[in-house]
DNA sequence: TGGCTGGCTGATTCTTGAATCAACCAGCCG
DNA sequence: CGGCTGGTTGATTCAAGAATCAGCCAGCCA
């Protein structure tokens, strides 16, 4: 495929077999896990011979490190865009949800890695990981400690840790869908989890607060939800209830 | 100690050595995590031959599995007893944040482990691990049904996620304390993290919504909770600095 | 054509650490 | 006392799997 393949070009200067590797180990890490899968599930996904992942990648961890690095700091990348820019608070919490989970819609699988495997990387982990998830929520705080500066916070609220608690509500309802707790083929699903979070860490969950979709500041690009007719949901949420075009994705194991 | 140390009779049923080997366990998986250390390792900790692990424990699984119900179902009992319990949807949020975090008061380490190992542990995963996790949310999941029944949640609020969002809130919120974002041993900071988190997910952190502790529509019929005089939580950053008695003490109700 | 180069291969080697087990050492009972 | 029992010990065994390495092969240039 690709002709002129001599080593030094290539605009990417990434090989097509080393990206062919990562892809793999995002895929066998996704499954089962990084400690629970050897080299050679990652060559043979790749369909490459054993020693070659050793040819790309010093060791095993060098692997699940540019893993890390390649997928966050995309993420990083745009939330601090997000972050760093002028608007209300709102807008930007809202964005930043949206990063997120554009980020899963995207490749689940490699948020799947993330999540699990190395945002809650025991001690000892190498370099930045703990550090990087550290690094995303000190970013966020100083968003929040403007807003704060700007009149749009409560003041009794911490930025440190308002930022979080967004952040952990963003990462556990994301891992509702890795986890399965939620059905994450259906992309209204997605789209209705991520503007409640993002509301329900504004406005707070109760009754009688500012009604969550009060402002629509700016409109949406998308307006999946009717009226919000909120289904009678019971104890089996998440699930959408009636009809739904279930596009069956085909459950890749 | 106990001198009738003959096995059979013994209330706990679990004798001392075991026990030791447990705290010894759940320290060092504190510290290097599950995958960083050697049984060995376990065993020096807690001052007894390597061959003694294996003679409490059927192996090195059993023994995380071990240290996970010992530590969670402790949690989850509470838990459930607050989800289950009558009142207001404002007290039971409060009361599964105080579980929380008197949890992570008292055995930090423990608190630790459960996070970082077995909360997010990979897919594969044995036993329930990852179902216990799910079933907490679920409760709760419940809990807010019912508080929707009862009109104390906004209408277009999904209970399920609404769960999740506490129970990531509370986690990162912890974190943040078992990552060394915050410093852990000042108890002040402790209460007041964990007052806003129950607030930040009740009302929101913008300001202007209903103030911090407004009363919700429905009055609250019961007055549960004595004074709880509770430290100033004022707009103080995670990093206690001197005074601000910013006035406003959230003193609920 | 023949000699290079460098991506690629996979059997082989080496390490790590889980799990086993034969022996040891009380205390106890007959 | 001598034989039991059951907690305790730690060297030994063994398997898993990470990392290595001697080469293979395809394209390329002289």
């Amino acid at each position: 495929m690709g002709q002129q393949k001599t080593a030094p070009e290539n605009g990417t200067r990434e090989s097509e077999r080393r990206r062919t590797i990562l892809r793999a180990a995002i895929d066998v890490f996704a499954r089962k896990g990084y400690h629970g899968c050897r080299i050679a599930d990652v060559a043979k996904e790749a369909g490459v011979a054993y020693g070659l992942v050793y040819h790309y990648f010093k060791n095993k961890d060098e692997l699940l490190e540019t893993v890390f690095e390649t997928g966050w700091s995309g993420f990083i990348a745009r939330a601090r865009a997000v972050a760093e820019s002028e608007g209300p608070l709102v807008e930007k919490v809202r964005r930043i949800a949206d990063v997120a989970f554009e980020a899963y819609r995207v490749d689940p699988r490699a948020v799947k890695v993330l999540i699990l495997e190395i945002a809650r990387s025991p001690a000892g982990a190498r370099i930045n990981r703990q550090t990087a998830f550290v690094d995303v929520i000190r970013l966020s705080a100083q968003m929040f400690t403007h807003a704060k500066e700007a009149g749009e916070l409560r003041p009794d609220v911490d930025p440190l840790l308002a930022s979080a608690l967004l952040f952990g509500s963003i990462e556990m309802g994301l891992t509702a869908f890795v986890v399965g707790l939620a059905d994450a083929r259906d992309a209204v699903m997605l789209e209705r989890a991520k503007a409640q979070i993002a509301d329900s860490f504004l406005h707070g969950v109760l009754l009688g607060g500012a009604s969550a979709q009060a402002e629509p500041a700016k409109a949406e690009p998308v307006k999946p939800e009717p009226p919000k007719e909120e289904a009678p949901s019971d104890g089996a949420p998440l699930k959408r209830e009636k009809a739904a075009p279930k596009a069956r994705a085909p459950k890749r194991g």
